[in-house]
DNA sequence: GTCCGCATGTAAGAAGTTACATGATTCT
DNA sequence: AGAATCATGTAACTTCTTACATGCGGAC
């Protein structure tokens, strides 16, 4: 569904746009939001064409296709952005990976969450290259302004971790972090 | 892979179980970190079997199937939590309907954006009820501190997004948001 | 003429969802 | 006896990834 929002958007957004127009968005603008390759979006704009969402308006060389987003398709986007409530992401690496780390050793869970740390870190600079959310009011700023505080929260959610860690950590060696597990790994025996 | 490793975490972390007792953790302990179905273990169970990550230590009544995790499993979820770096998801819906907000009228996306804040907040809710990170230093304990700062942080890009579209909205129509879009929507014509 | 970027597609497979199917045990 | 829960599986479908495949048009 929300690959065919995406596109729904851009159409409205940008104006009418080829597969390939689209698919170069999805690598620039949409990167942080929506990933898709071409192999999933020409099909689903034939789809979505079958379907009346969107129509072929005209053909250019190479068989270039631009597509248009019809009122139809328009009332598609409107109605998902009105009435669906997204939730997070259900399955996060990221967090499987810090609800594991009581599985290492005190020093190797330093080393894990110090590579969080500075993979956020990389984050966050890749979004402020692409310039201030406050600044960007259209589309993409409100986006952009979202994953950089993530990226924030992160990072200092994995300092924090590191913090308390070492403060827990400190002069021991597997068996605490081992004893803690027990009981923590809920009610069950 | 993540599924995977998600079941080789748990056999590591609180020792031998069957696939519906791995089913139910998912329910549970993982809800908010990894969600898999019966339909979905049950096979990778299988699989990783047959590849010797795991065994099956007993058989019990019903036919329900112990599985215990091998040296080699223990291996192999060792070598990905200190060998690989998650990214944040590349698929947001959350980020994707944020970055649409501006096709919206100024009060159509004040109102989805509340909409989006109560939700984060009601989220928030249920961490909370899960149990207070600080004291709960074992498994789960990292990943649900890592969600409730999420949700937090959820919550406040919600209200000073609503802060900025009203400050930049008031006795405006939708000819402003539709000028700020054109100059916005990168580079292109 | 050949290389690069434009432009579109298909195919095979992994991952995830929803629904179907079945049988054993325990509780009332 | 009937209902609920335990317990395992398969099938069909959607979504996403990676790789294969092809042809046009402009630059050098």
């Amino acid at each position: 569904m929300s690959l065919r929002i995406a596109l729904l958007g851009l159409l409205s957004a940008s104006g009418p746009a080829s597969g390939y127009d689209l698919t170069k968005k999805f690598e620039t603008s949409l990167a942080h939001v929506w990933q898709a390759g071409h192999s999933q979006i020409y099909p689903e704009l034939a789809k979505m064409a079958a379907e009346g969402l969107i129509t072929v308006e005209a053909e250019g060389s190479r068989g270039r296709k631009i597509y248009t987003i019809t009122p139809e398709g328009r009332d598609e986007l409107h109605r998902w952005l009105m009435g669906y409530t997204p939730s997070p992401s259900p399955r996060s690496e990221i967090a499987l990976q810090a609800y594991l780390t009581p599985l290492l050793e005190p020093r190797e869970a330093v080393a894990v969450l110090e590579r969080m740390g500075a993979s956020f870190a990389a984050r966050l600079r890749e979004l402020q290259k692409l310039g201030d959310p406050s600044k960007k009011s259209g589309y993409g700023g409100y986006a952009l302004d979202l994953g950089i505080r993530q990226a924030r929260m992160a990072m200092e959610w994995a300092s924090d971790t590191i913090a308390h860690l070492s403060a827990s950590g400190t002069g021991t060696d597997r068996a605490e972090g081992a004893a803690d597990a027990e009981g923590a790994a809920d009610s069950e025996g």
